[in-house]
DNA sequence: ATTTACAGGACCCATTTAGTCCTCTATTAT
DNA sequence: ATAATAGAGGACTAAATGGGTCCTGTAAAT
């Protein structure tokens, strides 16, 4: 279905709620390392069970993208500013690494490598929508002019004469 | 996973097969609909077993990529050209419309929308990766040259400042 | 009429995902 | 010290998805 897992949409909802509820730029002052949040918070701000809460905060963790405080006063907060966090790095902490087919995880993986006609253009399908994600920040997510910044990046599709409609026609 | 099916795999090598098979731009000269392979051929030719090439040959007419011929000498060939075929079109045809996540399906399906803090973006995110394999055609892949071309296109990433490295540290 | 080849769908099995839960360790407060 | 809080890690079950096969029907050519 070429879908994301319901944990990556949990993680990227939940990585934009911590970056809200941060003031700016000073999501880990060095010296003050108090968490902005904990799982419960996390979890009634975006309203889901708290056990699922957790279990992608600590995906999240493990993946350096949060840090994490333990015991009374514990919790979550941003490991880095949220301009310097791609959805690539999102999806590949909660989903794995990008990698659309098989072959493109790696070489001798795939049984039909010697017939295959197009094996490296698979990888390049792979890089192109690596790119694209990886030209979204956190920051962006949250930022809500974004959509109208965006008409210019989905330009970009202009170069192959495409428009909007023919891109929608599938639906 | 975040992985297309392996049957989106099969059919765009599939597609691959076709168009190298079919001489040049003459892949439905109006006159002369005959088709250039069959089933059968397709299969051996990408080293896959029939019955699968054969749902996949069935989705990609169904969806008006191919054109099919029944009967003696009937087969399977392009119903445009390669450079009017796009991934995006040939991923919704055999994985259902590129749709990340389900509120990007449409509105009114997510039990959160109310409390969600990045609607819109998700939607933007959506809309970035179908431009990015929107920008790729059935042309594009079975070109040798492609893969020095992407380099460009691989080049609007540094419009954020990102290089190679940092997209592949993920794995 | 017979053979070839596509159309459409039913079906089963293996894999993956979603969600819950339990035990353990670290930190803070009393 | 001890109790309470909060994260770490992993086991486990049920449900959904995907992969693959097969069967019956229809269209075209000889």
């Amino acid at each position: 279905m070429f879908r994301l897992s319901k944990l990556t949409d949990y993680g990227i909802v939940i990585l934009a709620e911590l970056a809200l509820s941060a003031p700016d730029g000073e999501s880990a002052p060095a010296g003050d390392p108090r968490p902005s949040l904990n799982a419960r918070e996390l979890a009634e701000h975006v309203d889901l069970p708290l056990p699922v809460v957790s279990k992608v905060l600590k995906a999240l963790t493990r993946a350096e993208i949060l840090d994490s405080q333990r015991g009374t006063k514990g919790g979550y907060s941003l490991a880095r500013k949220p301009e310097d966090l791609t959805v690539t790095e999102m999806i590949a902490a909660l989903d794995g690494p990008v990698a659309l087919t098989q072959c493109s995880e790696g070489p001798s993986i795939c049984d039909h490598e010697a017939t295959c006609a197009i094996k490296s253009p698979w990888q390049v399908i792979n890089d192109v929508v690596q790119n694209a994600l990886a030209s979204i920040t956190l920051a962006d997510l949250t930022n809500p002019g974004f959509a109208a910044q965006h008409a210019s990046l989905a330009g970009l599709a202009g170069l192959r004469g495409l428009d909007d409609s023919s891109l929608n026609e599938e639906l």
